[in-house]
DNA sequence: CTTATATTTCGTCAATCAACGAAATGAATT
DNA sequence: AATTCATTTCGTTGATTGACGAAATATAAG
C-alpha cells in the first residue's frame, strides 16, 4: 500500500518528531525526559513517540515505572533502516540538535520527573 | 533549519505527490497528462507540483502553452538526490505505481487535455 | 483581436494534525 | 491499600492540509 509509504513520511515531516530521533540515536531515553528536552506537555510527547514508533523508527521498553525509547534495532523493514542511515548525516550539524544531544547526555530522569 | 528538512519529508507524504515523483521518473510530464492519469483537477495538481518543486524535487519547463514537469536532473541538495535514488527501488513494486507508468506511456497531451 | 487551451491563483470546505489539560492506567513505594 | 509518579488515552481547540470550482493569467491559433 502506499499508505504505508507515506505513513513513514509523515512520521519524519514533524520537527519535534526529527529532534527525538535524533536523540534517540544518541541515547534510550524514558517520555519524561524528552518531555524535559523539548519542553512539550507529556500527553504530546507520548502522542509523537507513538507515531514514530507505529511507523517502525523506534521501540519500547518497559523498565518498571518508566517506559525506555529506543531506535528499532533490528527493522524488518529496509526502507526504515535506509531513512535511520542517512539521517545520520542528514541533520546532524543542525544548532538544535546538538544542543539537544548535549542536555540528553545530562538529563537525569530521578530529578527531571518529578510531574 | 529544522523546517528545511520536514518541508522534504512533507512533500513526500502524500501519495499523490509519490505517484507523480514516481510517474515524472518514466517520463517528463505537463500538468494536464498527470490530471488524467490521477483523476484530480487541474489547480490540486497544480498545488501538489509546486510543493514538490518548491522541494527541490522537480523542476518546470515551459514549451508554449504547456508547462512540463521533470525530475531535478542536478539539485545541489544531497538530501534530494538521496531520497530521489531511494525512490528508485522504494515503491517500485507498488500496483498502482505500475499502473500508473503504463499510462503515461499512452496519454497523449493533444488527445487528453481539451479541458 | 478574439477565441481556445493550459496553467496558476484564490477562496472555501471538510478532514487531519499538533498541542494542551484532565482523567484513566500501571507500577513502585510507603 | 493508599499514595506517588510515569505514561497513555480522551476530548477540545486552533492551525494546516488536500480537495474543489471559479476567476485570473499566459500562450497559441483562428
Amino acid at each position: 500500500m502506499l499508505k504505508e509509504n507515506t505513513k513513514i513520511f509523515k512520521a519524519l515531516s514533524d520537527s519535534n518528531r526529527l529532534r527525538i530521533l535524533k536523540m534517540l540515536q544518541a541515547k534510550s531515553l524514558c517520555v519524561c525526559e524528552i518531555t524535559e528536552v523539548l519542553k512539550l506537555a507529556a500527553s504530546t510527547v507520548s502522542k509523537h513517540l507513538s507515531i514514530l514508533r507505529y511507523a517502525g523508527f523506534i521501540v519500547e521498553e518497559k523498565e518498571g515505572k518508566w517506559v525506555n525509547y529506543k531506535i528499532n534495532p533490528s527493522s524488518s523493514d529496509k526502507r526504515i533502516t535506509s531513512v535511520l542511515n542517512t539521517l545520520d548525516f542528514w541533520i546532524a550539524d543542525e544548532e538544535i540538535i546538538i544542543a539537544d544531544k548535549i542536555k540528553v547526555k545530562t538529563v537525569d530522569r530521578n530529578i527531571v520527573c518529578k510531574t
